[in-house]
DNA sequence: CAGAATCCAATAAGATACTG
DNA sequence: CAGTATCTTATTGGATTCTG
């Protein structure tokens, strides 16, 4: 319930651009490689398995795949359930909040794959322009 | 001109989810921390010189800045315009390819800003619940 | 299986001073 | 103004070993 102390503490303005503003670092967070391809992985399959996960995401050492986990439950955005099996079991799932990221992070891996030509084949030509004039 | 000798390396698959495919890179790239906020800056302002960026972005380093805006240049999404006056001007701009990154861009930031609420209160019970129950 | 813990190398990031 | 160069610090990433 708002009382009239909450006027001593007003949500401050949010914004990006400004240096120390918390929405700067989850924009990083939400943009940084293995989170963006754990929330798509997630957003395709519903809820996945850590085996499940690293193997779907090439490359990834099981340090980083924790740290990013952890950091996305952390945040509202992964749910984490764990089976007490034996062997144990734990399943990871995109919450309600989750959620909200898929489309935007979809547009973007979408953007990678549809342009990556485009890029290539700028970065030839810059590569050329630094080195054909002399 | 397609000939038969296109056959002989045909366009790789794309897939960010595959290690070492340059679209993962791109997609790094496109979502790391400075150049989400140049390119929205280059969006709203049109061109835009060093400094301006370097003032619009608090706690940028010119260091990261010039390897960011060289980033973009490289890879096409920004062109770099030197006016050889006295002192030298340069002014920086999107591409028609890094327009193309301003919506799915712009659609990062905000979210950001529009859940960075949710997030800060479900960084705060993530902390009770580690600290709290024991 | 699903990590935690530790160590180390490589890279990114940042602060600062300097230059055409 | 628009950087470059240099140095230091912080973070990343990988490999390895261990555990309930």
């Amino acid at each position: 319930m708002a009382t009239i102390h909450d006027v001593i503490e007003p949500t401050p303005a949010r914004d990006p651009y400004v240096q120390g503003c918390p929405s700067r670092d989850v924009l990083d967070q939400i943009g940084s490689k293995w989170a963006v391809l754990v929330i798509g992985e997630l957003g395709r399959h519903g809820a996945c398995r850590f085996t499940q996960l690293r193997d779907q995401l090439s490359g990834v050492s099981e340090k980083m795949l924790t740290q990013t986990l952890r950091m996305l439950e952390r945040d509202g955005m992964v749910l984490r359930t764990v089976y007490p099996d034996a062997p144990i079991r734990v399943e990871y799932q995109l919450t309600p909040l989750g959620q909200t990221l898929r489309s935007p992070l979809k547009a973007l891996t979408d953007w990678s794959v549809q342009h990556i030509e485009d890029v290539l084949t700028a970065r030839k030509q810059y590569q050329e322009r630094a080195t054909r004039p002399r």
